[in-house]
DNA sequence: CGATTCATGTAACGGGTTACATGATTCG
DNA sequence: CGAATCATGTAACCCGTTACATGAATCG
């Protein structure tokens, strides 16, 4: 669905073909998706059939036929429902990294730490390049409210992992495996 | 894979049937999973097809049969892989809910205001829920490590709605759409 | 006796990825 | 001339979800 929502989002301020979307997306939205080329193609065939967008062909000198996407009042309608699903929607903060963390008692003390500097280093670097990026989109922009809100997160992550990494230093020990998880009484839709 | 690794992981410690351990992921490991009956069915008959778990047929009294499942020193290998892989790896915050962000210029003040508020209420709930637990498990236990880690994404999760919220309520103007994106030079794998 | 619990699955579908296919054109 | 760019896709697969099926046993 988010896809979708970055799809139509685009084509609301500018019809685009599929290869100029991907271009956009690969080289000005790297930073927040990861959507790949085959991928917004089929996606830009399902918008079509469903009617949000139209397909027009042009080409350009003797370049390769392209489809120009355009919405319609449909598609407009659509963005605006995805666009309020998306903001009104509270998502639990993805936790299947977590997973690992559960487990840590079958790793000895040694390896746990290496390793956690290794997730610790490949997050930095990650930052690192954000980081550069905020500054140059314009105060108050979109992108930049998007950027800084990857950067807080990268940053609880980073501290997070020095807090664990602290404690690892410092001989704590940690204590009880996954059994130790207590009953919650989880509500059952 | 990360479901995978919680699988061989509770096995590790105890063999179990399906029946059994999707209670355990259910009522004492809600908080960090959601992984569904039907799919925890089907890894272990993968796990068990892979050599990684063997399945041994089990009846107490006139309760229908059940499959008990133990882990094989191949699956010990396969657990301690996993785990290496999920420690070691620095993996992006999720991005996705950023893609709404990028629009906000496309929604009315008082509709983003509501949306926004919303979206923080449902967050605010789930943090709540989550918090009641952290107390009731053991000091230093690995539960314990992983809600905390939960809960300090929540947090920044709140307080960067509570940021976007006070400069809306400040009459504070989005500048710009989706196309004051830079071109962000991401190296091309 | 009807509902819930125990216990295991299958079928269909959804969303997305990887790898592959195609073919012209322009760049070095 | 070979490589990269322009441009669009298909096929196979992977992981997971939803909805459905089954059937005995126990609980209230």
């Amino acid at each position: 669905m988010d896809n979708e929502l970055l799809l139509l989002g685009l084509l609301r301020l500018e019809s685009m073909h599929g290869y100029q979307l991907n271009e956009f997306l690969d080289k000005r939205l790297g930073f927040l998706t990861d959507l790949k080329h085959s991928t917004a193609y089929y996606l830009l065939n399902k918008l079509e059939e469903k009617g949000f967008i139209t397909k027009d062909v042009e080409r350009e000198g003797n370049r390769p036929e392209r489809y120009v996407y355009e919405l319609t009042p449909a598609g407009r309608d659509r963005f605006h429902d995805l666009l309020a699903a998306n903001l009104r929607e509270a998502h639990m903060p993805d936790y299947n990294t977590d997973i690992g963390l559960l487990f840590i008692d079958a790793v000895p003390a040694e390896d746990l730490r290496e390793a956690l500097e290794e997730k610790r280093a490949g997050l930095a670097e990650m930052l690192e390049t954000i980081r550069v990026y905020v500054d140059e989109h314009p105060a108050g922009s979109p992108a930049r409210y998007a950027l800084r809100h990857n950067i807080a997160h990268f940053e609880v992550e980073l501290s997070w992992l020095d807090e664990i990494l602290e404690e690892l230093n410092s001989q704590h020990i940690i204590r009880g495996d996954i059994f130790s998880c207590i009953q919650t009484n989880e509500e059952t839709a």
